[in-house]
DNA sequence: TATAATAAATGTAAAAAATACATTTATTAT
DNA sequence: ATAATAAATGTATTTTTTACATTTATTATA
């Protein structure tokens, strides 16, 4: 970095605490959750909150939130994307901060239980979650816009489910999103069309005696396809 | 603001300086431009840019924006979101710099000229911009991509036009942000269906000898239809 | 004052996509 | 063998999108 001395550009301008706080959701039976966490420590101790951190010196927002998300979960290579800034100047009654929010969607069976545990993080419905510290409740409602708005024209529900899933399982979790049942043979139609499943051989028995095959999202024939100008678009309306 | 001494919170984490960058847009007799300004003062002096300003004390950072929109062009009252944090460690080579990108759509003909002149404000057309500073080109790239995206799903256009416009102003519009020429018919049908558009009793000669309605955009109505669920979705392909 | 020139405005038929809707199938437990 | 359960499937109707060419209003000029 660069010595500031004598550079007018930078000299007396204000300084900010700079933060991310990361809005983690998880797909579970049906449910769609989110990973809050309470305070151990001062100020706010004992409150829920998301998880978050101050940027440090030698990272940017993104790798602070996934450090982030790493020490709490344990988990690497998540899906995590930057969402908004908060930046009110009373956000934080505790001094001048800005946050920059990240989402992140993880497959709920994957992460590490005793390293959550030991975080003092717990896993709430979106729909019935507590009073959260600062603007973190907003945080969550423009999380959650931005994720029924983005799954309707990006894959990126899958990041949410097994690596293989049911049918009924996809149907689910766009029925949790968009908070309204779909026809079976519609979606399945639908979704058959974009021909980005890959069927495999195997059966999950789990939730009827019949069993649902299991299917893959197939990354590589999405990517060629978006390249090309395609368009996932899955509801009109 | 709380005194933070005692607050082992706070106590010890780095501040940054934080910024905000302008990427305005406006359209002008049928070519998407961008509001871009010769450096006057060091460092980078001479150099492109976007318009930015550091976040001061007593402003968010959408107020900030605003302040620099208003300081540069003499317009209130625009359009204008956040887009996107730019937080890389080296971004800014004179010192660690975080900026949130914020894009504004104005109205061409409205603005201060002369304001913008004394500010050594330039209109660029977007595919033809010279290198900016920094990460300025990237915010640039990014703020299109949104734009092309928001613009089908959300009636923003009519920011970029003045009150009343024609219809072949508004096909122009779309054709020139999506790259693409459009067919009159199904574009006027199309847009008609939609019944947000008021036509009034005149005429625009400017461009043909038999003359163009203008017509107003229905705001309310907009607003009407959006609360009952309503898509505007403007483009299938 | 007729004619040429110019961009604005319009309609219809065919194709594709979205919707509404009910039965059969595979498997397990009794 | 039968009952129970969720998974899987097909078709007809409606709606939306697309492709495509001519007429209209006005001004300038011959």
């Amino acid at each position: 970095m660069q010595n500031l001395e004598g550079n007018k550009w930078y000299r007396g301008r204000e300084r900010l605490f700079v933060a991310v706080d990361c809005v983690i959701f998880g797909f579970d039976q049906g449910v769609l959750k989110l990973l809050v966490f309470k305070r151990a420590v001062e100020p706010l101790k004992g409150e829920w909150s998301l998880i978050g951190s101050f940027i440090q010196e030698e990272e940017n927002a993104n790798e602070a939130a996934k450090r982030v998300l790493k020490e709490i979960t344990g988990l690497d290579d998540i899906f995590m994307e930057e969402l908004k800034t908060y930046s009110k100047v009373d956000r934080d009654p505790g001094a001048r901060c800005v946050s920059i929010s990240q989402y992140a969607l993880i497959k709920i069976e994957e992460y590490d239980k005793e390293l959550v545990e030991q975080h003092g993080a717990f896993w709430f419905a979106v729909d019935s979650l507590p009073s959260l510290v600062l603007d973190h409740n907003q945080m969550v409602v423009d999380a959650l816009e931005h994720l029924r708005h983005k799954v309707q024209f990006y894959p990126i529900g899958f990041e949410l489910l097994p690596h293989r899933f049911t049918i009924p399982q996809l149907q689910s979790l766009y029925e949790e999103i968009f908070q309204k049942k779909l026809d079976t043979r519609n979606f399945r139609k639908k979704f058959f069309s974009l021909d980005l499943l890959n069927k495999t051989t195997e059966k999950d028995k789990s939730s009827s005696k019949k069993g649902a095959y299991l299917y893959q999202f197939d990354l590589k024939k999405y990517n060629t396809l978006q390249q090309s100008g395609f368009n996932f678009l899955l509801l009109k309306k």
